[in-house]
DNA sequence: TAAATTCTGTGACATATGTCACAACACAGA
DNA sequence: TCTGTGTTGTGACATATGTCACAGAATTTA
């Protein structure tokens, strides 16, 4: 839990950190998770009622469109995973997510942590900051996908999310550029021989 | 500038409308603008301040990417125009928009905007209420581009937003699904083959 | 350890798309 | 009207990608 604490501290550096009061207001809204490879986190239809803070391992976003699963999201240690539209509207979400590997997370009901906002005003800074910091994380990559295409997409990953590459098996990451495995593979293959 | 009082009332209906009182404070941060075809209303790399309601006309947001200009939006009346993401968080501006024919808005200044929120609450739900349809419509669109290859998204757009397929020229539109405008061609015509 | 499964690379081939070129058409302005 | 501009459709060709098949490597499971 202790992990937790920093990371939201760290999401306003300049700000000071989460007063004990606070962090016991928050407790009620907090639950650990164990996951096995392949369990869901959250199911298309549902509605997302939980932010999730990845402790150890990773797990994956993606939807079902006539059989053919896509990658939308990938998601590791001391990052947040949840779905944001169908959070923060309350909608059906659009997503699936499931546990890549073992997977050890803290979910963060939202009923409990809007219940704990409305006692501690700090709280609501810091749930504000969670959220940005998913968006803003999101929206960079909505916007690689439309601005580059699949090689160029490749490098972008490469710079700005190195993890990914290292961590995502390559079948799982062409999903997620948008190509089949075999496209990716000649796209490596060209950029070593060009 | 009634147009826009009547449109910011129906963003919820079952609220009752906005009183004189808010309506005279909002009307600081309030501008009527006129725009000829090709004239910018926001360019890459600046804060956008403002959400633009269209009067009449439609307008355009796009990237610039090594000299290939690509869609990523049409705006038409009735509805907000902005980049919500530099609106929001105050950071530059990845798109540019522009009047794809004369175009006639309503600017709403943020600062004022959020002036008039302090003193109105009301103001402040009407503002929300505002951000939110632009999101939804928005998110709808990305989910498309993720979901969907070319063909697929422009029967989504035919059902979903059909004021694009009515207004806006191909060449514009093949931008906007991704492909070149003969691919487009290419598609129309297998589908009424087929 | 051995067997089974998954991941990855590769080749062959069909399909899809981009690029380039040209022509018909619509439209606005001189 | 005439001209220039922009839009759309189309064909030819090169390139890119998807699909299918196979094989070896890596990983997991019994």
């Amino acid at each position: 839990m202790e992990i937790l604490r920093t990371f939201l501290n760290s999401l306003e550096p300049h700000h000071p950190p989460i007063c004990q009061q606070s962090w016991q207001l928050l407790q009620p809204a907090l639950r650990e998770v164990s996951l096995k490879k392949g369990d869901y986190l959250l199911k298309e239809g549902q509605v997302c009622e939980t932010l999730y803070y990845v402790v150890s391992g990773w797990c994956k976003s993606f939807f079902n469109h006539e059989g053919i699963l896509k990658n939308t999201g990938f998601f590791f240690e001391d990052q947040i995973a949840t779905d944001l539209q169908s959070f923060s509207t309350g909608s059906a979400s659009a997503i699936n997510m499931t546990a890549s590997v073992p997977l050890k997370l803290i979910g963060i009901d939202k009923t409990k942590l809007f219940e704990a906002t409305r006692k501690a005003q700090e709280l609501e800074t810091v749930g504000r900051a969670c959220i940005r910091r998913f968006a803003t994380r999101q929206e960079a990559l909505t916007l690689m996908l439309q601005r580059y295409d699949a090689g160029g997409r490749l490098s972008y990953i490469e710079t700005q999310f190195p993890e990914i590459i290292q961590r995502v098996p390559q079948t799982e990451l062409a999903s997620f550029l948008g190509v089949t495995r075999e496209t990716l593979s000649r796209i490596r293959k060209r950029r070593t021989a060009g």
